[in-house]
DNA sequence: GGCTTATTGAAAGTCATTTTCGGTAACTGC
DNA sequence: GCAGTTACCGAAAATGACTTTCAATAAGCC
């Protein structure tokens, strides 16, 4: 999704298209999946050198509520968020010895997702994680 | 997996079985799986009413280190945490109107356990929640 | 029963994230 | 273009889950 059509979405909704929210979808849109609000802030100042961490985090929140970005759990008490982007359906690969952070695109859960399963559940989506230890952390043990 | 055995597992390394660790443990076992630790307190004091917020924490991470109970993560920033019991493998369906979560044992993604996928990854566990709407939930609506 | 030391509870400290609030700048209507 | 409305911004303070500190306590070992 590029700038236009993020602003778009937003100015549908009432929304304003700032340099700060420009900042930060190109940040995301350099960095890759998954990434920490730390990082992306960091990453966004290069763009507009005032930008503020809240003001990250409440872009983030609502790029996010307009489904132009999502956000990505990982189970360390920090979120992490990526561009919705055209990109495929697609989880993470956690490296449990460097902490890494790899797509991985072979689901085979997207049938769930639309279905009813158990006693009456309507699966809407799903989160899955893989942990285990890249071929580089392997390579060094 | 019955107190003694618990108990075991933790005399094996040195620790210790105390009556506070029994009440969290006994605790577990009535509450069924991935309960709040603030619920997990709430319920061990009727076993020890002196019992801490602070020692459950520790108690649940020093559980989880002999593999007794397993942390669960939904992505609200808090953890859970569910009996590692004689239980098999399983999932959570979590719903998104009430917040109830449930046990889904339908896993096809065991076999990925052990295996390598994508570039060199190793994978060693896996975390997988599905989202969605309860039965009730969705007869409310 | 006495000893060693893991464990406990309360208070204080972290750290990610959210809220508050006065000031700023996008879009809207003219 | 220009003014007005109000979404948005930045900084400071607040929140909430969780962790650390430290003196007192009690498991497990003899």
């Amino acid at each position: 999704m590029d700038l236009e059509q993020a602003a778009g979405y937003l100015r549908a909704r009432g929304r304003r298209m700032t340099v700060q929210r420009r900042a930060v979808l190109q940040a995301l849109a350099e960095l890759g999946c998954a990434r920490g609000v730390g990082e992306i802030h960091a990453r966004a100042r290069r763009l507009a050198p005032r930008l503020g961490l809240v003001t990250v985090y409440r872009t983030l929140d609502a790029l996010a509520a307009e489904g132009v970005v999502r956000p990505v759990f990982l189970g360390d008490g920090r979120t992490r968020y990526e561009s919705a982007e055209a990109e495929r359906h697609h989880h993470h690969l956690v490296c449990l010895g460097c902490g890494r952070v790899d797509p991985f695109e072979g689901c085979s859960l997207q049938r769930l997702d639309g279905t009813v399963v158990g006693k009456g559940f309507a699966v809407a989506t799903h989160r899955l994680e893989l942990f285990g230890y890249c071929r580089d952390c392997r390579e060094r043990a």
